[in-house]
DNA sequence: CTGAAAGCGCTTACAG
DNA sequence: CTGAAAGCGCTTACAG
């Protein structure tokens, strides 16, 4: 027994190879090196020379050939909608979420992309195959959720999702009490002339933030507020593009204190297109935003906004994908994580002398 | 022949139940659904019979089984290191444009988080288990690269690694001919007081910024311009400590008129800690970043930086992995991608007033 | 055109 | 304490 047993650097060592080489099964192999069993099963020295074979050929053993016994990968998909082309901020955050509570259970991520809901919603289930345990869907845009879509066999956990899947968890954060709760602030500061540059309305998050908007609006008990809305993408150049316009259209008019923007981003939009036109913030205008990308505390001034806890909403999937039982049952359902509103310098009371909406470019 | 053949939510269907409901073999099953042969094997009829009964079934095959037998899963990974914490705008650069390709070529994505490189190193080894065909690190920090630490029936391709990986092909770009650029960039603009707030000189790009910051002011010909560091890590936190620091120690001090950081993620630290001391950007103090990530986008004002094609860096890491042959034959070597500067707004020239440092909070 | 056999590498009962 | 057998689901030769 105790063979040479060579070095194949073509070809990974197999059980069968540290077997062979020690004079004992693949079996022993398996009990000493990826046994469960009680490791007294194997004589301490057959143990060892299994042990020191194993160190000498890098003995790994093959994750499929034990996902295929097992019937599982020690993996979780990741499953994006990219429409704009690129992964943004918003996913990296979820991602570290992910990745930090992955990481603790001993799983790998395996991160798949989505082009356009209408064309690969089918691959959701191609994922599907034996290779990831249980999937996550982060941000979709459903244009209906055809019952097809949902994987038989693998859990499945859904983030911000815009329609309720049948039997699916989703994972959310409470964005009309946010918007609520910063228009509030608005409000108190004195201001009685918002204007929303609200998100895409067919986006769940966006008409949220809306209704939010409108809830704190008309429950304004001082002088009535009339909710004035123009409708933008979340994007800074679709947010831009939108308050110029309007701006354009308005000239001449009261200029609104407050501006309460879809998210961040669109926030920023909005500043460029103040600052170009001779506006300040706060001093003329208020502006807050949504999210609390880094993109809030590195504009002059720093934005108010509100904080969705994006990591906390990954790692919570995860968990949920891992320990099903801390559900207790109930699939079908909504888990709605806090939203909380962060205070800078983007916010001020309004001005004494009511500006006017000026010529733009 | 024939069966009910029921659909059974609780266990994915095999080849063999659809072999079985059709009244025919599972290869037959395999050979319809799977196979690479020409169709003309199976007769359309039974063709057919076993595509419907796919579909009733909802069949997927199984992708362990599959790789188990095919030695190849069809998946690349991809390993990054957190020490900060989280993973940066940087590696949210390289991960689009490695998903972009690999989804090109049917590939999936497994990302891999290492913490610390001298505790984790090892764990390079254990992702190569099957599970990857191929796998890509990216900015390692290697104190030293033990020979153990390279997994061998892996192909391997390192980003912007410290070090030389023996037979390991790394991908980089010029970094100190970028950062020689940006800075002569200020220099034209009138700059002669500029302070370089550095990455960890452990790190080969923070070193080769550097390097180029250094040649850029040495061999201005001008009134002598003095080089001044302060070295930070890469991440806006410890950017935003740093500078922060200095400016406490050089209260009153005449403040430098541009600021170089070691990368936009610095960058945004640093135009926070301006931002809350009342200076503006660039009207005041003048700053760049390198990189080129959405942060340099998504701040304001936007930053004038050094791209780096990472997207393209991370496209041709997956490349390299899926067609090795385009390399032809060298496989220890370097290859070097162009950087570019992108000029945004965060770049004036100097303030008629010199400024002093102010006090900080 | 179709099927029986063997094998990918590992594990889980079951015997000794 | 240790091994022979069977099986996870798929494929690849090899026979008919």
């Amino acid at each position: 027994m105790a063979r040479p047993a060579k070095l194949n650097p073509s070809k990974p060592a197999t059980l069968a190879d540290i077997g062979r080489a020690v004079g004992v099964s693949a079996m022993s192999a398996s009990a000493v090196l990826n046994g469960s069993r009680t490791s007294t099963r194997i004589s301490a020295e057959t143990r060892n020379r299994i042990l020191e074979e194993a160190a000498r050929l890098r003995y790994r053993p093959n994750a499929a050939a034990r996902a295929l016994n097992r019937r599982k990968m020690n993996t979780l998909g990741l499953a994006a909608i990219v429409d704009s082309g690129e992964l943004n901020a918003y996913f990296l955050e979820v991602l570290n979420g992910v990745l930090e509570t992955a990481g603790r259970f001993n799983q790998n991520i395996t991160v798949f992309t989505l082009h356009d809901w209408n064309v690969d919603a089918d691959r959701l289930c191609d994922f599907c195959d034996g290779r990831i345990d249980g999937l996550i869907l982060v941000a979709p845009v459903i244009a209906k959720p055809k019952p097809g879509i949902i994987p038989g066999h693998t859990p499945f956990v859904s983030l911000h999702s815009n329609h309720a899947l049948p039997g699916v968890v989703n994972i959310e954060s409470n964005e009309e009490q946010g918007s609520l709760e910063i228009v509030n602030h608005l409000i108190e500061q004195g201001h009685t002339d918002i204007l929303h540059v609200s998100g895409p309305t067919v986006m769940l998050g966006a008409r949220r933030r809306l209704a939010g908007y409108k809830r704190a609006v008309s429950a304004h008990k001082g002088k009535k507020i009339a909710p004035k809305v123009i409708e933008a993408g979340f994007s800074t150049q679709e947010a831009a593009v939108a308050l110029r316009t309007w701006m354009k259209q308005n000239e001449g008019a009261p200029m609104p204190t407050a501006l309460v923007c879809a998210n961040d981003s669109a926030a920023l939009g909005c500043m460029e297109v103040l600052s170009k036109a001779g506006i300040r913030v706060p001093r003329d205008v208020s502006i807050v935003g949504f999210d609390d990308t880094i993109a809030a505390r590195t504009c002059m001034p720093q934005l108010t906004t509100i904080r969705q806890p994006l990591r906390m909403m990954g790692a919570k999937a995860v968990e949920l994908l891992l320990k099903p039982e801390i559900l207790g049952g109930a699939s079908d359902e909504n888990i709605v994580f806090p939203t909380q509103p962060i205070f800078r310098t983007s916010v001020a009371p309004p001005p004494a002398k009511r500006l006017v909406v000026p010529p733009i470019d």
